[in-house]
Formats: C-alpha cells, sequence, structure tokens
DNA sequence: ACCTGAACACCGTTCAAGT
DNA sequence: ACCTGAACACCGTTCAAGT
C-alpha cells in the first residue's frame, strides 16, 4: 500500500482543502463576487452560506462578520450585477430612443446574464446602481418632451415592461426537450388549446424581437412622434 | 430596509386547536384551498408543510399521501387562483378590445388578490387555467385580425407586460410608512438622483391607470386601429 | 478586529408502522 | 386506502470563545 502523497484522492471533506495560495482574507467585496458565481452556478436556491463559505476556503460563520445575515448578500449581489456603464453622458444626445434602447437592453442582458437577478430585483430593495439607471432613464424621457406629470407612470411602465419580459424570458429558457415536451403535452389537447398550438406558443419564440417590437409600441404612445 | 417581522403574538405552537366539529377528511381540494389560506396569510415563505398541516387538523405527514411533494401544492395553488369565469363566448363580439381589457385587467385582480401567485407564475409550469386564459387571448387577437406569424409574439408581449405590471405593483405594495421612509432616504440624496426625485418615483403612483394607459399603447401597436 | 466550532431551532421528506 | 410519529439530512443563525 502506498501512501497517500497529495490529497488528490481524498475521500475525507478535508477542510483544509490544500490552500496552495492561501486564501486572500475575507472580505466583503469577494464575499459577494464570489456570491454571484454561486448563484450564477446554482441558482437561487443554491447560495447556501455554508456553501458560499466552503467557496471562499472560510468557516461558515465567518461570514456574519462582514454581512448581517443572507438577505444582504442577496441584496448586495443584486445591485453589483446591475450597474450601468453605458454612455450616461450621451443622454442629452439627439437620439433619445437610441439612448433609452441602449439602457433598457443592456439592463434587460445584465439580468439575462444573471438570471436569478431578475427574479429577485421586484423583491428587493433598490440599490445605487438601479436607481442610477431609473434616474437616467427619467433624465432622458423628461428631455424628450414628457412633462413632470407623466414622468412617474413613464418610468413605471418601463420598467414594468423590461421586467416582465425579463423574467418571463429567464424562466422559460428551458432545455430544448423541455420545451419539445411542452409542446407535444399541449399538441395533444390540441381540440382544448387550438389557438395557442396553432401560434406555436412554447416553441419558435424570437424573445430579443419580441422585446425590441414592444418596447417599440409602448415608447410610441409615451412619446408620439412628432 | 426593515425585516419582516411577524408580529401576531403568538404564545403556544397549541397542535390540538380543539377540532370543535371534527375536521373533515383531508382531501385534495381542502388541502388546496387551506394552502391558499395559508399563503395569502403568510406569503410565499409561510407556506410550511407541517404549519399547512396543523390547519387542516391533521398529521404533517398525511398530506403526503394527497400530494407528491410542497412543489404540487404550490403548483395546484397557483393555478386554482387562475380561474377565468369571464365571459368567454365575447370573445366573437363586436369590441374585441374590450374583450382582452377584460380578461387581463380580471388575470392581475386575480394575482393582486393573492399576491404571492404574481411571483410564483413565471417559474411554474402553466396549469390548464392559466392556459385557458392564454387560449382565449390568442382567439380574440386572431378574431381580431392578427395574423399568424404574429400571434406568438403578440401573446408574449402582453403576457410581459401584465407579468411585469403585476409582480412590480404586488411586490411595491409597501405600507405607507415604508414609502414615505424610501422617498425619504431619496430625498437625502436629491443631488444624486434629481430627475426621480421631482417625478416622485415611489409616491402618487397610479397603478391601475398606468397599466391601462401602457396596455393601450402596446394594443395599438399590436393591433393597429383602422 | 477578525475568525471559529458547537449547538439550536427549524424544514422537507423517508421509513416503517399503524388502522 | 388512509394516516401517523420518529428520525434523517439539511440550513440560517446565536453564542461563547479563540487569535
Amino acid at each position: 500500500m502506498v501512501a497517500k502523497r497529495d490529497g488528490t484522492q481524498d475521500k475525507r471533506p478535508q477542510r483544509q482543502a490544500a490552500p496552495s495560495v492561501q486564501d486572500p482574507p475575507l472580505s466583503l467585496e469577494r464575499i459577494i463576487a464570489t456570491a454571484v458565481e454561486l448563484l450564477d452556478a446554482e441558482g437561487l436556491d443554491g447560495l447556501k452560506m455554508r456553501r458560499l463559505a466552503d467557496r471562499l476556503g472560510s468557516g461558515a460563520m465567518s461570514l456574519y462578520w462582514h454581512v448581517a445575515n443572507k438577505e444582504q448578500v442577496f441584496d448586495l449581489a443584486l445591485d453589483s450585477v446591475l450597474e450601468y456603464r453605458g454612455p450616461s453622458q450621451i443622454s442629452d444626445s439627439p437620439d433619445w430612443r437610441q439612448a433609452v434602447f441602449h439602457m433598457l437592453e443592456d439592463w434587460r442582458a445584465s439580468m439575462l446574464r444573471h438570471p436569478w437577478s431578475a427574479s429577485l430585483l421586484p423583491r428587493r430593495a433598490l440599490g445605487p446602481n438601479i436607481l442610477g439607471r431609473l434616474e437616467l432613464l427619467g433624465s432622458i424621457l423628461s428631455r424628450a418632451g414628457v412633462n413632470e406629470a407623466d414622468l412617474n407612470g413613464a418610468i413605471w411602465s418601463l420598467w414594468n415592461y423590461v421586467m416582465g419580459a425579463t423574467i418571463t424570458r429567464a424562466n422559460f429558457d428551458l432545455s430544448d426537450e423541455d420545451m419539445l415536451a411542452g409542446q407535444q403535452r399541449l399538441a395533444h389537447l390540441s381540440q382544448e388549446y387550438p389557438t395557442i398550438v396553432r401560434a406555436r406558443l412554447l416553441l419558435d419564440n424570437d424573445w430579443d424581437g419580441v422585446f425590441r417590437k414592444g418596447l417599440d409600441f409602448l415608447l410610441d404612445g409615451l412619446v408620439p412622434r412628432q
């Protein structure tokens, strides 16, 4: 029997898993960055404090020195993912419509890159990054001619639209087999849901195109082209 | 940020809460109806199998004879709340626009009566009641002149819009004090978010009016008035 | 100031039994 | 066929300590 040399085949939990380069010390930034990684990999339910600590090479309870509780981890991970580096000065460029599209499509793309963030955003407090986006949106619309009394409603209309489209898209991002299975189950009920089956509700959905088209319609209504 | 605290000053678990009239036997209907009650009272996180069993006057494990697991309770409670008793034959009435508005506003109202259902719907399978609504929606739009190639996109546009508006509304239904606190925190940052503060983003929001207005714009785009 | 393990109060669900 | 309690494998968090 050969003595185990290098922990390659270890059975034990082995807490001290060869901190070869010695993990850097815990910090709020490192915790949040790792939480985002974990959320991306395992989804909302996959974020467990113990698992997060494991990834950080620390004991589970060490996190609580930097963070009040799990909810705060969610809040910080969420806002960290919503930063907008877009051309915030272009807001007074002549093409306000393009500026709105740019920010909203970037917002949607950010959430789709981290699908857990879409379902999380509506139920958490608004962090600075998302507030920054809303501020930018409001200022563009305002400069485009939306009067003050309608501004609140216009902002929320667009928020609602983006959130609905993104949450749906993020959650219906099924595997092809799932979609096929769903459609087959539907087809089996084609006399109960004839229109839906004809429309191929779960197939051939051009999510991006649908998003842009609806956004166009909404903007036409909110800021009539003159 | 205020932690959600359950203000009810319960003293004891009180298992055997005087089954005065002897609870009726367990049944799927009774389980689902009680689950809806519990969800209405305590929210998504408030639904625990043990608590549900308590309300039913049964042991926790008895539920598992009628139900596979907690997820199934969610699925069934969700669809049970989305039934549409609306005038399904009126779909070929001359006023298709009114028919769409009626169904979508009723859908939104149903979800707002059970706020947990809004956040749940996008992540669960589509039950018969919601499929029925989509079928009705598709058939009305089709008769209103939306051609087959655009039907899928039109249905999803409206779905996205309704879900976004409702999820947001359901989750931002803050107490007056919360809203005031939020706005005050914002006001404190009025040089960072001047537009948002001016628009009174968190106050004076006519959710129902915003919903109807945006829906009008969307329908104008999807089915141009001739 | 920062990190830790033991321990507590849960929660969903399995299992082996009861009627 | 229907219901049950004991028990298991978790999970967030408190606490009393360690450095």
